[in-house]
DNA sequence: CGTCAACATATTGTCTGATAAAACATATAA
DNA sequence: TTATATGTTTTATCAGACAATATGTTGACG
C-alpha cells in the first residue's frame, strides 16, 4: 500500500509498453515464475553456470527481476524438479551435474535446442529416434487398437493434404506420436516430446523441394500400411528407411548451410 | 509472534514425538515441501486423483497438513514442472492427461513403482529395457573410450565379487548405465533412471539361486568382453540374451508369488 | 603450532498476512 | 434472449519476519 506505489508505477503505470521487466520475457500470459524459471533454465543450459556453479541467491534475483522472492523460490523449485538445481541453506543453489539433468523434459529439452550448437543437438536426437523409433513401429504393428490405426492413418492422410508446411509438419508429429502410443508401452509415449523437438528443428532448418516432399510422403504411407497390416518387422524395415532419408536431408541441410555462410 | 503460539506448540511443544504432522512421512533431511510434493505426486500416479480432477486448494492442503501455504505452493510448482499438474487462478489445480506426466522422471517413477499394478510396471521397464539396451550397448561397442571400458569393466567386475545381493544390484546397475554413457547420445544417459528403477524392483522380487548368478554373470561378462572388442553385432546379441535371461526370472518369481499366494 | 569447541554469519526454509489478477457464476438491464 | 455488470473463489504475487542449517572464524587449550 505504500511501497508498492513505485513497483506498480514501473510495472503498469503510464503507458508502460513492452517493458513490463527489465529483461524477464514472458510471452503471452505465462505467469512471472514460468518466465524466471524459463530465463534461469536456458542459462543453465545454454552454459552459463555450468554444473558445480553457485547460483546468485534468491535476494539477487528477486532484485535484478523486480520480483517478490517467493517468485524466485517457486522457479528455483521447478528446476530443482527438473533435476537442474539442488539447494541448501547457507550454501546456495547449485547446478547439478549433467547427468542428472531430465534431458527428456519438454522444457530441458526447448532450452537444449536454444543453446549455441544446434546442429549437434539435431543431430543427437535423430540418432535417437534410429534407436527407438523402428521397435516402436514394430510393436505398434503387432499390437495397435483400430482406433489407434485411425489415429495414425489420419495424421498420414492431413500430412498429405496439408497446405502449409507448419502444418504438415504438425501432422508429422502426430503421427509419430500415435505409433508411440499404438505400440502399447507408456513408457515410449514421453519420447514423443523429442519427436516434436527434433522436426521442429528440422522445419526451422529446411526448406524441402516438392519431390522431397513427394518421396517422403511415400515413406510415411508406407509406414502407415505395415501397421495396417500388422507386419512387424516391414513396418521397422519402413522406419528405418524414414529415418536414412530424414538423415540425407538434414546432411543436405548442413551443406547447404556450411555454402551459405562461405 | 501472536497466532504462532499454537501452532509451534503443535509442533515442537513439550516432547512432541514422532508426531511433527498428521500424515506427512518425512524421510530424514528433507524439507517440507519436498515431503509434500511426494504425498501429492504419490496420490496422482497412484490414481487418487484422476486425470481431468481438480485438487484440494491450497488452503486446504495446508491445512490438513498444518503447514504454511508457501510449503504448498512450492510443492505444487515442482509438480506443475513435472507435468503432473497445471494450475489456473479460480479454477484450481487440474491434474492433467497422462500423456503429459514425465514418466522418465526419477520421481514419477518411483511413485509409478510404488503404485498398486507394479507387476505391470516392472514387465513395462523390462519391455523397455529390450527396446534400447541393444542398440545402445552396439553404439557403446563402436564407440566408448578407454576411460569407458575401464568403467564398464570395473562394474562388471564389482558385481563378480560382491557379497550382498544388495551391492551386486548397485554394480549391476552401474554397469549397465555405464554402457548407456559410452554410446556417446546424451538422451541415453536420463534412461538410466529406468534401468535403476527396473532393477530396484527385481531386487525385492527375487532371491536368486546360486546358479542364477552364476549364469546371468557370465552373461554379463560376455556383454563387457563384446564391447572390449569393439564387436557392435555381438555387444547387441550379448544384451538380448541377458535381457531374455532376466525375463525368465521375472516369470519365474511371478510364478512362485502366484505359488505363494495360493 | 595444531586441534577442537564456541560463536558469528550468510542463505535457504517456512510461516503469516495482505493485495492483485483471473476465471467463473449470477443477477440485472435492454 | 442477449449482453452487461457485479460478485466470488482461487491462484498469483508481494512483503516481512523468524527458524534451521551449513560454513567460516576465532579463541582457548594441549
Amino acid at each position: 500500500m505504500t511501497l508498492n506505489k513505485e513497483q506498480n508505477q514501473v510495472r503498469t503505470g503510464t503507458e508502460s509498453r513492452t517493458e513490463p521487466l527489465p529483461q524477464l520475457s514472458r510471452f503471452a500470459g505465462s505467469s512471472v515464475h514460468a518466465a524466471i524459471a524459463n530465463e534461469i533454465g536456458l542459462r543453465i543450459v545454454r552454459g552459463d553456470y555450468p554444473p558445480g556453479t553457485v547460483l546468485p541467491n534468491e535476494a539477487k534475483w528477486s532484485e535484478t527481476f523486480n520480483v517478490g522472492r517467493s517468485a524466485v523460490r517457486e522457479a528455483i523449485k521447478m528446476l530443482m524438479a527438473k533435476g537442474l538445481l539442488s539447494s541448501r541453506p547457507k550454501v546456495g543453489s547449485r547446478v547439478e551435474p549433467r547427468e542428472r539433468w531430465n534431458l527428456l523434459d519438454r522444457d530441458v529439452l526447448s532450452w537444449y535446442a536454444m543453446s549455441p550448437d544446434r546442429e549437434k543437438f539435431l543431430a543427437t536426437v535423430q540418432e535417437f529416434r534410429h534407436i527407438v523409433e523402428p521397435e516402436a513401429a514394430a510393436l505398434a504393428a503387432a499390437r495397435r487398437t483400430d482406433e489407434q490405426m485411425d489415429e495414425i492413418s489420419r495424421a498420414c492422410h492431413d500430412m498429405g493434404t496439408a497446405t502449409t508446411l507448419r502444418a504438415r509438419t504438425a501432422a508429422d508429429t502426430r503421427f509419430h506420436m500415435a505409433i508411440l502410443r499404438a505400440a502399447g508401452n507408456d513408457l515410449l509415449v514421453p519420447l514423443g516430446v523429442l519427436i516434436e523437438s527434433g522436426l521442429e528443428s528440422l522445419f526451422v532448418y529446411v526448406t524441402r523441394e516438392v519431390n522431397d516432399l513427394r518421396h517422403a510422403q511415400q515413406l510415411h504411407e508406407e509406414i502407415e500400411r505395415q501397421i495396417r497390416l500388422q507386419k512387424p518387422d516391414r513396418a521397422r524395415a519402413a522406419v528405418t528407411k524414414l529415418l536414412a532419408n530424414t538423415d540425407e536431408i538434414i546432411v543436405g541441410a548442413g551443406r547447404s548451410a556450411v555454402a551459405a555462410s562461405e
